[in-house]
RNA sequence: GUGGGUGUAGCUCAGUGGUAGAGCACCGGAUUGUGGCUCCGGGUGUCGUGGGUUCAAAACCCAUCAUCCACCCCA
């Protein structure tokens, strides 16, 4: 035998699981349409140069994550490890840049990392993007929009907010001097990775877990004692409408962010309830990189949600909706082998479900006894069966069964349709239910 | 890329060198057109894979793969 199994951190997401998902990304969809963001969907696979452009060269998801390989004309293509270059792409290369532009989007994202608790090779983000909006106001509306997402999943009290700013090319540029200079006297505490990081892109360093390092990084400058006016002036009015809405959140002069687009405000939920995988949603502003394409200085911020990681804490947190199960509401049993009768009750199935678009139909096909039948239904919570065979067929009726009234009716087809669905009123929107 | 743990039935796991096991799940029958029970029967397996030690290996040794956890980093 030859055993074929999944790539190293992909996973299946198989029926049980995918009601889970289900669950939660209508209830994200639902508040983004409310605040009238709509879909977007770009490829999975993008040509390389498009992320090495706008990623920025130092980060490692550049240097050592990504899904990179040649197609059969030679072009280097990869796998997308983030969807806000795509989108960027797809804004530019579709001309939607003249106006405001709110998306939404759900998909895998591919990172060739070891995986461990929280962290995966294919993993899921959704993500919101708002372009030409560059007030504050615009930065406040993603954030509340987030929270209301984790207030309406229930897990709103095990996550907290923290926010930062970057500010512009230009402070950020003298910021990073400022930090290099002050890294330096360290430099003998700093391992390789670090040194090279410090020459590269000191910035980098400000987030690092390196424990030993620790005093030294949360005694760096501020960078908030850096930023310009303009950004000061932004960030004190983001924070004001955070007051007045009694959004809360820490400032974090450490938050730098994964990427190197990011200017002006950075945000992060973190939790605490699942271990060092702490951030369920990140995002920020990237008012610099439309115009890194060539395209005119367009502002823009977005953020994304990891999806593993909702779905891990509302787990822990006992937060998820138990019922979700699809069941069916009625059992058909076919009680013949006779390959006329059997015809015929395909048939027969055919019609209740033109008759009865919501009703959820499971199906026997005469593949095992009655009685084991019965006690099938009966262990997956199903009561009312539907019973064809000889002396149904003969009567052209149906026998309704109810295994909870220990009632059973030879029924003709009008009232069994009636009878079915006065039983099952209640549950015609099942669907909507969620 | 680095470090540690774990790989035995569908699932959870027991099994310290001597016949491959338990619970749950599953399947068949008692009972072929009527109720969750009960009773009877069924192990469904390459003990991750390859090699070595041994009269004998699921167990000990080596390698390898997978997986989980952690570091780095990130959603």
């Amino acid at each position: 035998m030859i055993t074929i199994k999944s790539l190293k951190g992909m996973n299946d997401i198989l029926p049980k699981k995918s009601v889970i998902w289900q669950y939660i990304e209508n209830k994200i969809k639902m508040i983004l349409y409310q605040h009238l963001y709509l879909e977007i969907r770009t490829p999975i696979i993008e040509q390389t140069n498009l992320f090495t452009i706008s990623l920025g060269q130092t980060t490692d998801i550049i240097k050592k994550e990504m899904y990179t390989f040649k197609d059969k004309k030679q072009k280097q293509l990869t796998l997308r490890p983030e969807n806000t270059t795509s989108i960027i792409r797809s804004i530019l290369e579709n001309h939607m840049t003249n106006q405001t532009q709110k998306v939404w989007y759900v998909g895998p994202m591919f990172r060739y990392e070891n995986p461990q608790n929280g962290r995966f090779r294919q993993f899921h983000q959704f993500g919101v993007e708002s372009f030409n909006k560059h007030g504050p106001e615009m930065d406040s509306e993603i954030i509340i929009m987030t929270n209301r997402i984790f207030k309406a999943l229930g897990v709103q009290k095990y996550l907290h907010l923290e926010i930062n700013s970057l500010g512009s090319k230009t402070s950020r540029r003298l910021y990073t001097n400022i930090l290099f200079k002050y890294l330096k006297k360290f430099k003998n505490y700093l391992d390789s990775n670090l040194i090279y990081k410090m020459y590269k892109n000191p910035l980098r360093l400000l987030d690092t877990k390196v424990k030993n390092i620790t005093y030294i990084v949360t005694h760096t400058p501020n960078i908030l004692d850096y930023i310009d006016q303009k950004s000061i002036k932004h960030f004190e009015y983001l924070k004001k409408i955070l007051n007045y809405t009694n959004i809360k959140y820490k400032i974090n002069k450490n938050l730098v962010r994964g990427l190197d687009y990011y200017s002006r405000t950075v945000f992060e939920w973190k939790t605490k309830a699942l271990g060092s995988q702490n951030t369920i949603c990140a995002g920020g502003r990237y008012d610099y990189l439309l115009k890194f394409f060539n395209c005119k200085k367009t502002p823009a911020i977005g953020c994304a949600i990891g999806l593993e990681r909702t779905i891990l804490l509302l787990k822990t947190t006992n937060k998820l909706p138990t019922n979700m199960k699809i069941k069916s509401h009625v059992c058909f049993i076919t009680i013949s082998n006779k390959k006329t009768i059997i015809i015929k009750s395909i048939k027969l199935l055919e019609f209740l479900r033109n008759e009865l678009p919501n009703l959820i139909i499971q199906n026997t096909f005469c593949d095992t006894s009655f009685k084991k039948n019965i006690y099938k239904a009966k262990k997956n919570n199903i009561n009312i069966l539907l019973i064809y065979g000889e002396n149904e067929v003969q009567k052209n009726k149906v026998s309704i069964k109810d295994l909870y009234k220990k009632t059973q009716n030879l029924l003709a087809l009008k009232p069994l349709i009636n009878t079915l669905k006065s039983i099952f009123y209640y549950e015609s929107n099942y669907y909507n239910n969620w």
